[in-house]
DNA sequence: GTCTATAACGAGATAGAC
DNA sequence: GTCTATCTCGTTATAGAC
């Protein structure tokens, strides 16, 4: 009984998975507008209203790619920072800036779906949420515990902008001053710019060497939340004169 | 004889251009991937093959589409820029950039087709390169003033940094030091991270107040590249202050 | 010379009857 | 599940109107 049920579990897993990897597949050729259930079903020697059966809808099978292609980086970021775990805040920022660089220039297709231009008529639910939000997370955790330890440099927001600092803040990261939540949320948003620039193509004919570009410029970004080698502090010049420790 | 051939310039000239707007509906209602010439023409009330007197392929329509997207957005960028052109370098440079965000919020279909993922199955000529450089030229020359007339504080760049960093000023950026073009390749990359965030949801419970976020965000990208307001130049060590808990 | 229309090709998607 | 009749698509060849 329950070994029929378990081979049953496990063969229904399976082909859930090669409809994944079909569909990932097409994602690769056609781009997300174009994926079809019925093209996916083709290529596997099934039929159409088979496919049903796991994806109740094109929009469903849509949002599973979605759920791993986040999950899939969020693994890529938390793995590489697992390893670093112990190193100052600002080696942890830069090693899971490149992993996510990594992992975009690993699987740019999957990028292109989760970071990319939306795909027309889709509307993604709120089980993307969670998946999505690793990374961020991670992000968070590494400037938590900077501000926690040596303490993180805070750039005052201007008076039109503290509402909106103060409400980001208590709502996604209740542990870290208001300043900080808004320079986290906006170098989030930058280091994605730097390697969606470069995945799409604009560093064509500009940028060559864009490993060492993208390894000085997330630095720069991580220092701009506030992250530093401790054993550097003070030597950072004018731009941030923090307390001198050490 | 003139009129004549006026006139059929004239009229080639509009039957071109309502192609172009109706492939800009098809855009907004079923992105770039599915544009299709045969829907353009039945909407027009033209014969498919009639279209190819005007665009001799798909791809040559959607390159027009995305040299008039860049074209569309540096007018509104230089357009922007022409009303503060006596002001400090750091007001010019935010006010270029809330006008690249609000072209973004009010042609996010155009965004995505010349910032977002790219089409499958397209590879965009060298024809589009000058209309796609003028954004980027024109945060060159505002940058290029500041450094003229008060100076740009300039960062040092790491030493394995050094060598790509004189290329990119060799190559794009002829007057600005090596560390100037870097910053500002990659300042361009952040502000496209922040209009894309915004433009592609990932701000969605996130950030409410996006155009004050904004602002703030690409003030201090600004300050990143060494704008500052003239008057408060040598005091920029004071906007940092370090904090430390113990 | 400049344009539009008709027809067709090969490839593929799709809807529905069976 | 299968098969078929009918769509779509980009593109070209050709013929004729202005």
């Amino acid at each position: 009984m329950t070994t029929a049920q378990g081979a049953r579990a496990r063969a229904r897993i399976e082909v859930t998975s090669s409809i994944k990897d079909e569909a990932r597949r097409q994602l690769a050729a056609e781009g997300a507008a174009k994926l079809s259930l019925r093209a996916v079903a083709r290529e596997l020697g099934m039929v159409s209203s088979a496919l049903y059966r796991y994806f109740p809808s094109r929009d469903d099978l849509l949002t599973a790619l979605i759920i791993d292609a986040y999950d899939s980086l969020g693994e890529a970021a938390e793995s590489a920072h697992a390893a670093v775990a112990d190193t100052p805040s600002l080696r942890r920022w830069v090693t899971v800036c490149e992993a996510v660089r990594e992992w975009a220039l690993a699987h740019p297709h999957e990028y292109a779906l989760i970071y990319g231009s939306p795909v027309p008529g889709y509307k993604a639910p709120d089980t993307t949420v969670p998946a999505a939000s690793r990374v961020g997370l991670l992000l968070m955790g590494i400037v938590r515990d900077a501000h926690r330890s040596v303490g993180v440099a805070r750039i005052p927001v201007p008076a039109e902008l503290r509402p909106e600092a103060e409400r980001l803040a208590a709502d996604i990261a209740p542990d870290l001053p208001a300043e900080v939540a808004v320079a986290l949320a906006s170098a989030w948003a930058q280091v994605y710019g730097l390697v969606g620039f470069e995945l799409f193509g604009q560093f064509n004919r500009v940028i060559e060497d864009r490993e060492t570009f993208f390894r000085y410029a997330v630095s720069r970004i991580g220092h701009e939340v506030g992250l530093v080698f401790p054993e550097k502090e003070g030597q950072e010049g004018k731009e941030v004169k923090g307390e001198k420790e050490k």
